[in-house]
RNA sequence: GGGACCGUAGUUCAGUUUGGUUAGAACGCCGGCCUGUCAAGCCGGAGGUCGCCGGUUCGAUCCCGGUCGGUCCCGCCA
């Protein structure tokens, strides 16, 4: 039995008289009494079958009691459209493929939601149907681009004389960083595997195995909450180079984004990236993945506030902290009671204290916390800040880590509010220079930025095991796309000694680092080539490619906010049998 | 761990402000008519434990408490 000649994306005018067979789903179905057409779907596209009683009676008579997502096949000859009936909206809308005899495979129940159709049915809904709403045009699409951008990445690597290595995914648990998922073992009860949260330390072992250029496209885990943009399952493109410094990884991750935007977009990205200092970045945009589609950038407040007699920020500044603001083009048009609801907002969700405000006048600031400043020094500030009359100057001021973000995160929340982002863009960014370790209140102690094994600003080196060490610079980079981090990494510690000191600094001891990371401190002394690499986000990098705001529009199967899947329902209870081989037993007995 | 919003026919929503007899609409589904539609059209019909548990009340979809589920955000995500 033959079920397909051609898919239903295929025929055109040309094929018009060519006996044909196609198979697919019954995607809509138009009864007009003694004629009927069915729009046949499969993932290549749409083609119309008519079913005409004058014609072929016994197919027009099976054609009436077919319903939507039955799965047929059809035998049939393809016709021209008249002329008038040409559906120019579809490829294949100049010809109809005339039945002559029609096979139901597969009959379908009425479903849940109409897969024309994707924003009729909730999320909930969606996932727990989700090999239906996979049927969708937008989820076919996305999946095809997603494969189609496996392939160029594999292609552009291979091309390089990378070489692809898949490391394992049952691994051992990392004390740093991410919560691990753990597997239990059944052969050594007791005792876990963790999946990777990524393959890190086994792409540097394979640099020390002399495998000087590796990338993998390969899942990582992370036991952490949901975001829009993150799940606890994702794709990482790896990759790790030996004898290399950060300007051979940028050219090679340079090029694949080119590479990826020209082909998928037609979009020309710049060459090189600009790139900004992590200082830089946090000065300009209170943030370390800053959207540069637009403006509105941080500026700089203290000189004006020392001349001023708003206590609150000279206070501030007095303490060491930050008072900086923005410009909102417009602004003084907003109500009180909309900075009312910026305020608390900056408040709940940014730890800010307040957040001050005032409007701009022909020449002169009025409102808010102007009274606070003289005629002169407000109109210092007007042509400081380049702001015009109409405009609305938001301020604040706190210690540095949660003035700058706080105003970082009011920034892209003004733009957005404002339409200020064009959303055609693709504005990428190196940041650079990133601090190696920052300060864990809750640990108390210093932890990595990145990850322990990123290598010290060769100028900072000095400052290892020195008090200074904690304002070392490490030799890490990001890549943002649009404010999203797409890619990370760093250059890596090749020394042991060295990797023993930032252990130290670390608060890990000898003992413990021996413990958990002695095999890679091991073959460090085994003939190590400086060596360096990056981790691009796959699923990120194709929400770009798609143009979405949300990661489940591009995962086949993606996991809800609580990270349970509504279409299998894992995670699931298991057996007393399945624990009692693992030499498990439940300390609550979980939620039943 | 915290905050906000949401949960009512198969689906998407309205209704709840001010508790009260038959809880509506659209789409889908079923039946009928219809030979050029392409989200076909027209006529008719069926379809509801108002997420779940408890409380208040003569009476709860509506008010209160809890709980489950979803979405977004803060913390978290080396």
């Amino acid at each position: 039995m033959k079920y397909r000649t051609h898919t239903c994306g295929q025929l055109r005018s040309e094929d018009v008289s060519t006996p044909v067979t196609l198979s697919g789903w019954v995607h809509a179905r138009r009864d007009h009494g003694g004629l009927i057409f069915i729009d046949l779907r499969d993932r290549y596209g749409k083609t119309q079958i008519i079913f005409d009683e004058s014609v072929n009676a016994d197919a027009f008579a099976a054609a009436k009691s077919l319903g939507s997502e039955d799965v047929v096949t059809v035998d049939g000859d393809v016709v021209a459209r008249p002329d008038e009936m040409v559906n120019a909206n579809l490829p294949t809308g100049a010809i109809d493929v005339q039945c002559r005899e029609l096979r139901v495979l597969s009959p379908a129940e009425t479903t849940p939601f109409v897969i024309t159709d994707r924003d009729s049915a909730s999320e909930e809904l969606r996932l727990t149907y989700r090999y239906l709403e996979l049927r969708t045009d937008e989820l076919q699409s996305n999946m095809m681009t997603r494969s189609k951008a496996y392939q160029s990445v594999r292609q552009y690597f291979h091309d390089l004389d990378f070489i692809e290595v898949e490391t394992p995914v049952l691994m051992k648990s990392t004390p740093e960083g991410a919560r691990d998922y753990l597997v239990p073992s059944r052969i050594h009860q007791g005792r876990f595997y963790a999946l990777p949260q990524s393959p890190q330390i086994y792409k540097q072992l394979l640099m020390i195995a002399g495998y000087d250029r590796y990338f993998q496209i390969v899942k990582c885990f992370r036991d952490e909450d949901l975001r829009a943009d993150r799940q606890p399952e994702f794709t990482q493109i790896d990759v790790e180079m030996s004898f290399v410094d950060e300007e051979d990884i940028y050219a090679v991750v340079e090029g694949l984004l080119r590479r990826l935007f020209q082909e998928f977009l037609g979009a020309s990205l710049p060459d090189p990236f600009p790139r900004l200092t992590y200082a830089e970045a946090m000065e300009r945009f209170g943030s370390d993945r800053p959207d540069l589609r637009f403006g509105l950038e941080l500026q700089e407040l203290a000189s004006h506030v020392q001349k001023s007699d708003f206590n609150a920020f000279k206070s501030v500044l007095d303490g060491g902290g930050r008072v900086k603001g923005l410009v909102v083009p417009g602004g003084a048009a907003y109500s009180r009671k909309m900075i009312d609801e910026l305020t608390a907002w900056i408040k709940q969700y940014h730890k800010a204290k307040g957040l001050a405000w005032m409007k701009v006048t022909s020449d002169a600031l009025e409102g808010g916390i102007s009274k606070f400043f003289s005629g002169d020094t407000q109109a210092d500030i007007i042509n400081d800040l380049g702001a015009g009359e109409g405009d609305l100057i938001f301020m604040v001021g706190d210690e540095t880590k949660v003035a700058l973000p706080a105003l970082g995160a009011l920034r892209v929340e003004l733009a957005a509010r404002e339409g200020l982002i064009p959303e055609g863009d693709l504005r990428p960014l190196w940041v650079t220079d990133f601090p190696l370790v920052e300060y864990d209140a809750e640990a108390r102690r210093h932890v990595a930025v990145h990850h322990p094994f990123t290598a010290p600003n060769e100028e900072d080196l000095a400052l290892l095991g020195t008090p200074e060490a904690k304002n070392i610079r490490s030799r890490g980079y990001d890549v943002v796309i649009n404010g999203y981090e797409v890619a990370g990494g760093s250059i890596r510690i090749h020394s042991r000694e060295v990797q023993q000191q930032v252990f130290d600094l670390l608060g890990i001891g000898s003992a413990e680092a021996e413990a958990k990371f002695g095999f890679l401190l091991k073959a460090l002394r085994y003939g190590a080539p400086p060596h360096g690499g990056i981790a691009l986000g796959f699923d990120r990098l194709v929400m770009l490619l798609v143009g979405t705001r949300q990661i489940r529009d591009v995962i086949a199967f993606p996991k809800t906010t609580s990270a349970s899947s509504l279409m299998d329902g894992a995670p699931a209870n298991v057996s007393d049998e399945q624990l009692r081989e693992l030499g498990i037993a439940l300390r609550t007995g979980g939620k039943a």
